[in-house]
DNA sequence: CGGATGTCAGTCGGACTGATATAA
DNA sequence: CTTATATCAGTCTGACTGACATCC
């Protein structure tokens, strides 16, 4: 039996603590690639077309075909960015924010549910961990000083 | 300005913390619920396909659209199941769990290098988080009564 | 027979590659 | 002209619904 760092440890109780936090009732007709695309705009505001194909894990052509369909459906907006002819600025409408917001709430009842039957210490060791997740996405936004290619997808 | 729970800035920080821990490069060709099957047959072990109805978000013709692809693939084994001539028993063979562990170990090394850059203070609270998450699957398994404890681990 | 388990058939949305228009 | 931004066209995978075979 070979030795399992702390790291991985957590990254499978990650694993399969989110088969649990991501199961939610689908509800709105809206696509996988849909949903974050909205969730996206949510955190980031206001973006353009070109920045989500680096955010999201679809191409271009696909992502053109999954804001066309949002803005038809009424919850994403287009106006053509002042400072270059090519590109259209993307934010949620007020219907667009509706649908993050109720999807964020299901997922807090669902997690309140589960939450509220810990043992009370653990209830609050889990819930102090808020800032140490904040951090982590930070420093996966930042740079990265040593990283040695970029190659994604 | 309205109050927010701790319950829902631990579901908002999950969210933002899953963009990050989700995104890995995808290099097999395998869908997002191949992979989901996988990952389920990984965890419980040897499963019937109406198990796994219950657990994957996609309907029965569904799965055995994607159980019969995995089986093409060499990555999932089917054997009658002598209890009841109608269904198989589905499980992992030797290159389904390399495809496992080797996402799996990618996820570890991403987590890795973010972990690493925590505040000493901060990783131990995130690494000793592990328990509690485990018993939350644990909690969402059961039929759910309730009660904060009940059994030991 | 009635209820479960699983598959078949037809349709459709959403993703890919490759080529193309327009502006920087 | 070359590069960046976005879209168009054609194809294919993977999901759905509804009907069906098979076994308890």
């Amino acid at each position: 039996m070979r030795t399992v760092s702390p790291v991985e440890r957590l990254t499978q109780s990650i694993e399969d603590f989110n088969g649990v936090f991501i199961r939610i009732p689908a509800a709105d007709r809206l696509s996988f690639s849909s949903l974050s695309v909205l969730h996206t705009l949510s955190r980031a505001g206001a973006c353009r077309l070109s920045d989500l194909v680096r955010t999201e894990q679809i191409k271009q052509p696909a992502l053109t075909a999954a804001v066309a369909k949002l803005e038809r459906d009424g919850l994403v907006r287009r106006s053509p960015d002042p400072d270059d002819g090519r590109a259209s600025m993307l934010s949620l409408t007020a219907a667009g924010r509706r649908v993050v917001s109720r999807r964020h709430a299901a997922r807090v009842d669902g997690l309140r549910r589960l939450v509220d039957r810990l043992p009370p210490a653990d209830r609050e060791r889990l819930l102090g961990i808020v800032d140490v997740l904040d951090r982590i996405v930070e420093l996966a936004a930042e740079p990265e000083h040593e990283s040695h290619d970029g190659d994604a997808r």
